[in-house]
DNA sequence: GCCCCTCTACGACACAATGTCGTAGGTTGA
DNA sequence: TCAACCTACGACATTGTGTCGTAGAGGGGC
């Protein structure tokens, strides 16, 4: 448990929560132990691969994720769904189990959107 | 879509059906026109990494999935879980649409095994 | 107007994972 | 006995990532 994701994800994990970030606040964040230009690098990498966009704010660049963390979490669920083809009904079960364990309320939450989208059809 | 997973992937795509393939079968199956030998190393790495379990058939390795297709899908929706730790409403409401949007009728398949498993509680 | 501080741009190096083979030997059935 | 097949092992290229250092540009304060 709690191993350590890479450097990449977790300055990820950082912009996720929504804000624009310089690189300097990152780095304070999630790499004060680490030089700046690491964070710089990281940063611009990710910009590269199109996984952040940044603007000037003076002569700084500004970062912000290219996605919101919940664009980032369906496009996920979508891969593996799509990894999973032709086992739609163990990604079913396992989805249920892991719920559960995480959290029992969750299913009754789980139920509740079940519903509601039922409703809405 | 459709984007070439990786060599290792198909590999364990092949062997997550269940089977017990020699080196030769899945070079038959997913690498006709790599060398055999490469097939062979990316067993062995595979092995190596516990991912694949296997036992001698006479000269031969015969080679397995260390954990079902099912075992995979199972511990895969786990680690999305945790990565999505603090944000179990957009998840669960992520993969309703994923399931949705994958096929309608699931959404029933997912009802009825939500009660199944309600009623067992 | 000039200087220092901070930022970026760029490049460098190491390391691990992966794709991809080739070769050297051992084993075995015909 | 010999050809065919299998493994063991090593090799090489590429790519992604972690990690910095240095050089040069631009702004704010004196």
């Amino acid at each position: 448990m709690a191993r350590t994701p890479s450097l990449e994800r977790r300055v990820l994990d950082v912009l996720w929560r929504g804000d624009c970030l310089s690189v300097r606040d990152v780095h304070a964040i999630v790499g004060a132990d680490l030089a700046y230009t690491t964070i710089a690098t990281v940063l611009d990498r990710l910009h590269a691969k199109g996984q952040v966009t940044r603007h000037k704010h003076g002569v700084a660049w500004v970062y912000k994720a290219a996605r919101t963390r919940d664009e980032e979490i369906a496009s996920e669920v979508a891969k593996m769904m799509q990894r999973a083809d032709g086992a739609a009904e163990p990604l079913l079960v396992a989805f249920l189990d892991q719920v559960e364990a995480a959290d029992p309320s969750a299913l009754d939450r789980l139920e509740a959107l079940l519903n509601e989208r039922k409703a809405r059809r």
